[in-house]
DNA sequence: ATTTGTCGCTAACGTATGTTAGTTTGTTAT
DNA sequence: ATAACAAACTAACATACGTTAGCGACAAAT
């Protein structure tokens, strides 16, 4: 009877759902079958449910596991007292960061969230248009001082989000470049084109 | 007994696939069962197996006709005696504009293609990689050209394509800006980051 | 050594899914 | 009007899925 591995200070739970994390990613949530996880995680399917109460509950860890760790971060960026340019650079560093490593949660948690039922889809929804939101709030207040080109903020955030979700493709890539490098590439390409044209 | 209605010049295989790029895009491909389809069409699910030979080629035809329409599009770009800057800015107004008059079947080519299976698969990702790199041929050579500041093409690329796919939560959002306005402001973000600092 | 609780197993259930076979209805052409 | 074809229907299939019940094996605590 194989027992599932454990390093110490995690729970089982805690291997099942990294594990899912990385299903999840690569199948989907729908196609991704608890056979499959059972598998990757060395054990029978049923003997996830001791640990488990459902597979939707997988997916609620990872969705808002992410979710508070962004919030989190919103928070801490927020309160600085440094311009808005500024803000928005840190925010986007944590996200390349988060993106960078913890690929599988972070992307389950921004393409698979659809598959939540209620509650937790309306909550989940809610927390990222807040999100928004704030970092848009944020955007809005660099163009009233003058630091940041005038833009609308809410495409602007759109597109921070999303381009940043693209590095998955670079995680998929085979010639890559280091993980800095990107960081900086992605940052010279976002922000330079924020500052205002002299 | 309910006859799929179909304009002239429109086969009852095109209303089908048109149905099921709307299905798939809101549901994702795996959730999106045959029955579901069959009810937006109006029909029982048997009776679509009149016009199509599986639910994958549903997804075939969504994802090829998407990718077929991108790549004549690179052709025809690259071929026109222009500025390197220019040729980014019509392939992202293109991008842009299918993204916004062609949202189902764009948004399911570009999230739903892993469901696809071999040879199609293969097929698609190759379409995809070869497509990318054109792309990132073409800001290099407005870097050599000195049009464009140096920065890493494919990140640039990368970049691109995934803040145009943000345009799927522009369709979801409530308080729209114009497709237009839209537009504008996507190229003035993604493009004057390009412009060479002075 | 015995108890107790954790964890994994086998077996199975009910449901949903993609798809096929065979038949009937409706449309089009002669 | 009738033949021929297209397109819908009903019924059913095999399979895959999430999950539960009940039992046995191991580990930790007494």
């Amino acid at each position: 009877m194989a027992r599932i591995k454990t390093d110490i200070n995690v729970s089982r739970k805690e291997v099942i759902v990294a594990k899912a994390a990385i299903l999840f990613r690569e199948k989907g949530f729908k196609a991704a079958s608890m056979r499959d996880l059972a598998e990757s995680v060395g054990v029978e399917a049923a003997s996830l449910y001791n640990h488990i109460k459902s597979k939707t509950e997988l997916l609620h860890e990872l969705c808002f596991g992410v979710a508070n760790r962004f919030m989190q971060k919103m928070e801490e960026v927020e309160q600085e007292k440094i311009p808005a340019v500024g803000k928005v650079e840190k925010l986007l560093r944590f996200h390349i960061n988060e993106m960078v490593h913890h690929y599988e949660e972070v992307y389950v948690s921004d393409r698979e969230w659809k598959h939540l039922s209620d509650p937790y889809l309306s909550n989940f929804q809610n927390q990222r248009r807040i999100y928004r939101k704030r970092f848009a709030t944020i955007i809005e207040a660099g163009i009233r001082a003058a630091e940041i080109e005038p833009i609308d903020a809410p495409t602007a955030v759109l597109i921070f989000l999303h381009a940043i979700s693209g590095i998955e493709s670079w995680h998929r890539s085979k010639q890559k470049i280091s993980a800095e490098e990107l960081e900086n590439n992605m940052i010279t390409i976002l922000v330079d084109g924020l500052y205002p044209r002299k």
